[in-house]
Parts: C-alpha cells; sequence; structure tokens
DNA sequence: TAATATTGGATCATAATCGGATCAATAAAG
DNA sequence: CTTTATTGATCCGATTATGATCCAATATTA
C-alpha cells in the first residue's frame, strides 16, 4: 500500500515529542518496541524514525538508542552543557542585550565607591601591556559594572557568560583578535562609559556600552 | 542492558544532593553501598558518580570517598546555586530585557511551521480550564518564541529562567496570583503578540511582549 | 608501630540491548 | 506487468550493564 505507513507514523512519533512525552528521558523507547506498539515492522519504524532524524528532531546512536535534539530541557545540568558549546556570535548578542541595561542602571544605582572600583579597572586595563593583562582588568571593568545593578540575577547571568568567555578556544579567538590599538580603542570607550556613569547619565551610559560591545563584535567576528 | 541506567542513576543522586541529603556529613556513601541500595553494579554506580564528578558536583579520594565540593564562585554549579535563590522581582525584569528581544527577532525568522506552533500553544492554553494547563501551554507558547531565534544561548538562557519558575515557591505565588479574569488577558495579550508575530512587525512583536510581561508582572508583584 | 578493614581506581570476560544493513517474499497501486 | 512499500528474518557493529578480581590509598584497630 503506497500510502506510507512509515510517513504516517512518523507524524504520530512527531506529535508525541511536541507534547512532550519523552522529554524527561530524553530519549524515545527503542525502535523495536515502538514498532511492537504501532504494529508495524521494524524497517517501517526505522523509516519513520529516520524522516524525524532528517528533521533534525531526534539524533540515533549505535547501541545507544534515538535521542531528542533538546535533550534535558529541564534540568540545570542539561541546560550547561549545551551553554557551553555556544558560538561567539550568540554570546555577543546577548551581551549586547545585557550589558547596555545593566549600564544604564548602574548609572542610577551605583555607589561612590562602586564607581572608584571600575575607575580602577579601567586604569589597570589600559595600563596592561599583553593581552592576558588586559582581557583579565576588563572583565573585573564589566564585572563591576555588573555589580552595581540591583538585580542578583543579572549578576549570575553575566558571570556565566563570563565562564563561557574564559574557555579555551575563545582565548585563542580573541588572542588573534588583539592588537595594541585595539586595546587603545577599547580603553576609551571604556573612558567614555566611566564618563557616563559618573555623570549619573543613563542613557549615555547605554548607549556607550553598546558602541563598545558593537566595536568587539566587529573586531571579533568581522 | 544499555537502557542508561548509570545516566539515570546520576540524576536521582544529583537530586539528593541538591535536596541536602549528605549536607551535614560533607560526603557521600560508599559506592558499593550505593549500588546495592539502588540495586546496580558498582561499575555502573561508578560511571554514575563519575558524571557527578565531571560536572563538579562531587569530588572523589582513594580510600577515603567521595565528597560533596561546595559550590565555588567561578564554577558553572556555583552560579545555578546562587540562581535557584533569586527572586520574582529579579527574574521579571530578565525576562523583560529577554523576551521582547525574542519577540522582535522571531518576527523576522519565524517559519511558517513555527508561527503555526506558536498558535497552537496560544489556542490550547486559552482553553485551558485550570492553572496548572494555563501554566503549561503559556510556557510552550513563550518557549516556542525563543525557538524562532537563531541564537541558540538565548534559548537556553531562557530555558533557565523558566526552570527557576518551575520551582515550588514560585508555583504557589502563580497559584496565588491566578484568575479566570486574568487569564482571559493572558489570552489577549498572546494574541495582540501572535498577530504582530504574523504580520512580521518587529517593533509591534517587541511592544507587544513588553507590554505582556508588565502585566504579568504588575499581577505578580504588585 | 603493625596488621586489618575500608574505599576509590582499574581491568576483564560475558551477556544483553540497540541502531545499521541486507534480503527474499508479499501486497498494493499505476 | 512493473513499480513501490511493507514485511519478516537475519546478521553486524557499537554501547552498555554485570560480576568478578585485583590494585592503591586511606582509616581503623590491635
Amino acid at each position: 500500500m503506497p500510502k506510507l505507513v512509515a510517513d504516517d507514523v512518523a507524524r504520530q512519533l512527531r506529535q508525541r515529542i511536541e507534547a512532550g512525552e519523552w522529554e524527561a528521558m530524553g530519549r524515545m523507547p527503542p525502535e523495536r518496541e515502538l514498532a511492537q506498539d504501532y504494529g508495524v515492522a521494524r524497517n517501517t519504524m526505522r523509516r519513520a524514525v529516520s524522516l524525524l532524524e532528517e528533521d533534525g528532531i531526534v539524533s540515533r546512536q549505535i547501541g545507544r538508542g534515538t535521542f531528542l535534539s533538546q535533550p534535558d530541557a529541564n534540568s540545570f545540568a542539561g541546560i550547561i552543557g549545551r551553554i557551553k558549546g555556544t558560538s561567539p556570535a550568540d554570546l555577543m548578542e546577548l551581551r549586547l542585550l545585557l550589558e547596555p541595561a545593566a549600564a544604564a542602571a548602574a548609572a542610577t544605582t551605583a555607589s561612590d565607591a562602586q564607581l572608584e572600583a571600575i575607575g580602577l579597572a579601567h586604569r589597570n586595563a589600559c595600563r596592561a601591556t599583553d593581552m592576558p593583562a588586559f582581557e583579565d582588568w576588563d572583565a573585573v571593568f564589566h564585572q563591576k559594572i555588573f555589580d552595581c545593578t540591583r538585580n542578583e540575577l543579572l549578576r549570575e547571568t553575566h558571570n556565566l557568560l563570563r565562564l563561557l568567555r574564559n574557555q579555551p578556544l575563545w582565548f585563542d579567538m580573541k588572542k588573534r583578535a588583539f592588537s595594541e590599538e585595539r586595546m587603545r580603542q577599547y580603553c576609551a570607550e571604556h573612558e567614555a562609559l566611566l564618563d557616563a556613569l559618573m555623570r549619573r547619565d543613563r542613557d549615555a551610559a547605554r548607549d556607550a556600552m553598546t558602541a563598545h560591545l558593537k566595536t568587539v563584535q566587529r573586531n571579533l567576528l568581522g
């Protein structure tokens, strides 16, 4: 019956997956078991699952099983595992969402002592001569801005992104993109940002951070 | 039996650790004992504990035992630990940063199939009669919008926030704030958002999401 | 201090499970 | 009849769980 039983089975499986049926365990039952449940031959079930695989909904591994492409959406560990593989482009996009907002908040909520800490990190970064030293102080600079935020979750989210940037792959990338000239540019942009913060100018701080991150984005990703 | 017993056991152990079961003594029972408790071979239990070790949750020492490692400021585990204690107010603030941007992105990048999935979640949410059912479909609705985003990190960050909202304390809060009228209002706002998405109107989608989240914020926090 | 027990680390052979692949037989549709 | 999809069967290779045994480091006890 060229009615494509496999297509039909695939559609039903897709629905069950989207309904979140096997989300908890992150994997589907074995093909042999599914075949029996649906009353079809394993070959047919194999074809049905292959369709799901072609759509990227599941991935199969010999000897292990068939796994949902979005495993452990419901566990912190699973999220962390997947977050570790994110691309620099994605990360910069998220920074552009969070950091300007943090800068704006900092402009109004920062204490004088916190502003001084930001200034110190800025001056130390400008004094740096090699890439690792600059990167360290740059990280402190951005971190201190988030510290001014009253939002603990925002701070921790930034912490998460900072950890990602410390992974080996990132280090190489930053090293390639580093140059004396760019470091001077970053310092100038930090300076402008710091000025805005000290003037308590929300909008200027937001704009300065946005401009700075776009520079970084351009340098890193072209 | 390749049923991934080790993964399963590891998940259960992780839960017991997070529940603070062995926090007092700072260490876990011996592998041999745990293996017997769970009715698995010691090799399997070893693999399960190894998974915890890889995540930095525990550390093992020959001849001494397996010890709980306290969350470090610069580890993913530490960040997660602190994130779990964040306040609803902080969380809503972060949602207001991320979700409007995601909605705007979705307006331009969503495929027709994805829009259909969002619509399906919306209709199901409107049909819901009790709070848990509505919450489930509401979660799917927002999730599907992030799925349209091309940014994996953004999706996972939203996953993280969604997980936070699933914690028991949040559940009580949402239950108190729930009412038929509010559910209808949410549905209307979802409708407006969905309209904007289908019109491919970035700005309208962003504004609709912002308006919706401000409503939620008002209802939840007063 | 010395002997013993406990605990994690490591390896091995065995068996079970699972996806991958192929083939001949059968049935349905053009 | 030709084409195509399904079936049922069989084998393969990869992965995993098990049970057993030994090693190495630490803790406990005599």
